[in-house]
DNA sequence: ATGCCTTTGTGAACGCGTGCACAAAGATTG
DNA sequence: CAATCTTTGTGCACGCGTTCACAAAGGCAT
């Protein structure tokens, strides 16, 4: 979860529909799209739940929360289901977004598939770096950040996808959010800070991997020698002055990602 | 979040650190070593908690759970925490990863300079297509998928990441744990069914749009005209027997990644 | 050395999320 | 039309995670 400031209760108050529900939706969506490509006309919540990789009576809770949309003994109709889920999360309607900071990543994102067919349209592409400016990038020109806020009032913009240097990003988040920005995808390493009103949701890939390598490391020292234990428990020095293994700085400052514009 | 299967009871129960609580811990060290860059010498659970983005007395209670650390009426030594956290993360030795599918996002990944100042190695870069291999990306030759198992048993690589389109994911995904990799990061929008003992983390990028554009989507319906909870309750037809407003299948089959490899 | 002031560490309360288990609902069969 | 069988919808209990609030601990000034 990764909420803009520490407020709201969590829970999405308006219809009470659970934060943790709403983060399911999307699942269930692929699960029911793919079903519906394959012309299946009802699931039972067992098997959408196990398509989707969720237990099945969570499957049916978060569905009495949009309504009763099954019927008993039957299943689900998965075209109804489809329609309800994308209404909920409002992909009827489409959504431009814009993305800024072309560098690999931008790009990567700008050629994702996923987005189109979900009702998202990558209405613009912005960089810092004139040179850029102009070439296209996944069929659509890259244009430099000056046009930022025009880009954004012009076109009716309300999310935008940071994919810029850490450096960067709270500035650009900054202009986006002075434009008009109520959502925000945010790639770049840094705690963003908004005003009230704003959501911002993070996604960060060197955070995932560390999570795995704790988990790793878990199941490395789980058996092999006693000596896990040992090494767990002795400090390499008293709290106060230490210079321990300390990794030397590597390359420049610390968030880093592998696009372009400079700070 | 995103755990292989839904087993395991949530909570890490190794030493009983909270599995909320390992997923804060990169966020601290991101804080600790900026500070550290800065040569600060210790902080308070305020400060930190406020560069992190969290609240305070979370972040005294996750540090709890890693022993204590901390001075009271002073603070935390940074360097000292900097590296207890990365000791309990894992991050004091370098884990190889592999990239398997090297499209817009697998290179994006491969370029990222945060996997690398983290502990954390591509060991190599595997695609399906015979033409990429070896060209280099991020100055890393490509190899074919044939090499798969040979790379993962020869670097004693434990950790992979998949950014292949979602139709070749799960077969990627077996021949990874067949060769004996325990942790995977999917980039691919699939669910992966992995035995016990592996773990899975799932970065989405289309679903968390779709979670931002709820949350817009509430934004908009809140003041406006009176006729948002008019289209709310009405649905367009009775449960059974729809053929409500479907989206026209757009492009191929549903989830995509800009990568290349097939099926 | 003594008292004050800052900040940690944590006990306890609360709320959200999950999963169980079952009654109600509807379809289906004879 | 009645009985049976399937599957939904949900009341309830439990556990994790978050937050409050405060006592204990240590530095620092006098």
């Amino acid at each position: 979860m990764a909420t803009g400031r520490n407020h709201r209760p969590a829970t999405s108050r308006s219809r009470g529909i659970p934060e943790a529900t709403v983060a399911r939706l999307p699942l269930y969506l692929r699960a029911l799209t793919a079903l519906s490509e394959r012309s299946v006309p009802t699931v039972s919540s067992e098997e959408l739940a196990s398509a989707a990789g969720v237990n099945s009576a969570k499957l049916r809770k978060d569905f009495s929360y949009l309504g009763s949309y099954g019927t008993r003994g039957v299943g689900y109709d998965v075209e109804y289901l489809v329609y309800q889920i994308s209404r909920e999360l409002g992909l009827t309607q489409d959504w431009p977004v814009v993305i800024v900071g072309i560098g690999n990543l931008g790009a990567a994102l700008a050629n994702y598939g996923g987005f189109a067919s979900r009702g998202f349209r990558v209405a613009a592409l912005i960089d810092a770096d004139p040179s850029l400016a102009g070439k296209p990038v996944a069929g659509i020109p890259v244009q430099h950040t000056d046009e930022l806020e025009k880009i954004i009032s012009d076109n009716g913009v309300s999310i935008g996808v940071i994919a810029t240097p850490a450096g960067a990003a709270q500035q650009v988040c900054d202009r986006l959010v002075a434009a008009g920005i109520t959502s925000i995808l945010n790639f770049a390493p840094t705690v963003l800070s908004v005003p009230e009103g704003v959501d911002v949701r993070k996604v960060d890939l060197s955070i995932e991997l560390q999570i795995l390598a704790f988990h790793e490391q878990r199941k490395a020292g789980e058996e092999p020698t006693g000596a896990a234990s040992e090494a767990d428990t002795a400090p390499p020095a008293a709290p106060p002055a230490v210079a321990v293994a300390k990794r030397p700085p590597e390359s420049g400052s610390d968030g880093d990602l592998p696009a372009v514009m400079p700070a």
